[in-house]
DNA sequence: GTCTATACTGAGATAGAC
DNA sequence: GTCTATCTCAGTATAGAC
């Protein structure tokens, strides 16, 4: 929101590598993105603040600083991915026959694996339903995707389950790192291939790869 | 495995209230429910080994003394909870129909709510992919559940697909905690309605519950 | 805007008694 | 077979300097 005095020129290099000084709300987007990617593998609580201070390159008391809790920041980075998320379906081109209209969303969530960890942290989300705090975040987060489904995209009860369960399968896929080199393994090329059609797997190619964080 | 001497009948209560003695082998059994229902709810990291301990009625050190490591304990409760789903599916009646046949398999699933935690530690499993010793475990269990749809059950490509994406879509339902007085919130009867069909929604009113463990 | 140092707590695991 | 006591480390959050 605010920035005094704009950030000095000192020595930035490619996205996510600056140093230096910046705005806050740089830095908050850094280190959402950041958030995004680490929550999304290593869950709510197997996340450290200071993993994402690393990932995001800065201090662990920093990141406490900026966003109060790691609480906080994990309500942040998860309302942060479902925008993106409802952005990205938006912008999805509107046809009018349906069938086509669910497939191009369909490839548009694929396109979303750009965000790394965005599934996941969702994912991550939905399974605690049971926390006082990210329960009620994450019915909140799942309920307005049902909305988006049947009041925007217009799709029918069935449709709209239909395509939220191929959602929720692809997210396990991705979860169990299906897309990398693993994809392979155990006979389950089959399935791999339904869920990730030629055309996208020079996506997952080029999603970007990081340095696991176990 | 073994008892040397036969548990003394000393304060026998129902179900997973016994206390006093009894074989390691009927402990096992005890923790390891209490380890599905704990881990489905809090997850993997988020568990205590004193969680599971307390909700077993033993001490923090005897589950630890039991299984080895925390994790031995919830890859043994991630085992556990594919040998039942299996051989719920297995006990399953296999009908001619291929179609009453997943239909049956499908009431079979939300039968399972019954062992409280399984959906939600399969997909808890299913998120660590990235973990260097759950992860392995988490895709040969995923794909131990897709050879049986394929090879068993015979199940053809699809359908085992939007089987499998029926699942994760329920398990989902079940995480957010769906399946409780949170139901009604934010107009998703209708996805819920088509997720848990009436007759079903009797086994989840019947479904054990247990205080929420955050 | 960002860091270093540090206080405090929680949790896994071990030792050893009964 | 099971417990109590305890060691030890990791991780959140705070204080305060630059």
């Amino acid at each position: 929101m605010s920035s005094v005095n704009a950030s000095r020129i000192d020595d930035v290099d490619g996205a996510a590598e600056m140093k230096g000084r910046m705005s806050s709300d740089e830095r908050r987007e850094q280190i959402l993105e950041a958030a995004i990617a680490v929550f999304g593998a290593k869950g709510y609580v197997g996340t450290t603040t200071d993993d994402v201070a690393r990932a995001a390159s800065v201090s662990q008391p920093y990141v406490v600083r900026l966003f109060g809790t790691k609480e906080k920041l994990f309500l942040a980075a998860l309302s942060d991915s479902l925008e993106r998320l409802l952005a990205a379906f938006r912008s999805s081109p509107g046809l009018a026959d349906p069938d086509e209209r669910r497939e191009r969303m369909g490839q548009t969530y694929l396109t979303l694996l750009e965000v790394r960890g965005l599934h996941q942290i969702l994912s991550h989300a939905f399974l605690l339903g049971a926390h006082p705090v990210i329960g009620p975040a994450a019915r909140a987060g799942f309920a307005r995707v049902w909305q988006f489904l049947r009041d925007e995209a217009g799709f029918d009860p069935e449709e709209a389950r239909t395509f939220l369960a191929m959602g929720m399968l692809i997210n396990t896929m991705v979860g169990l790192r299906m897309t990398e080199e693993y994809g392979k393994d155990a006979g389950m090329t089959e399935l791999f291939d339904e869920c990730f059609p030629l055309s996208m797997q020079m996506v997952l190619a080029e999603a970007p790869r990081v340095g696991e964080p176990w």
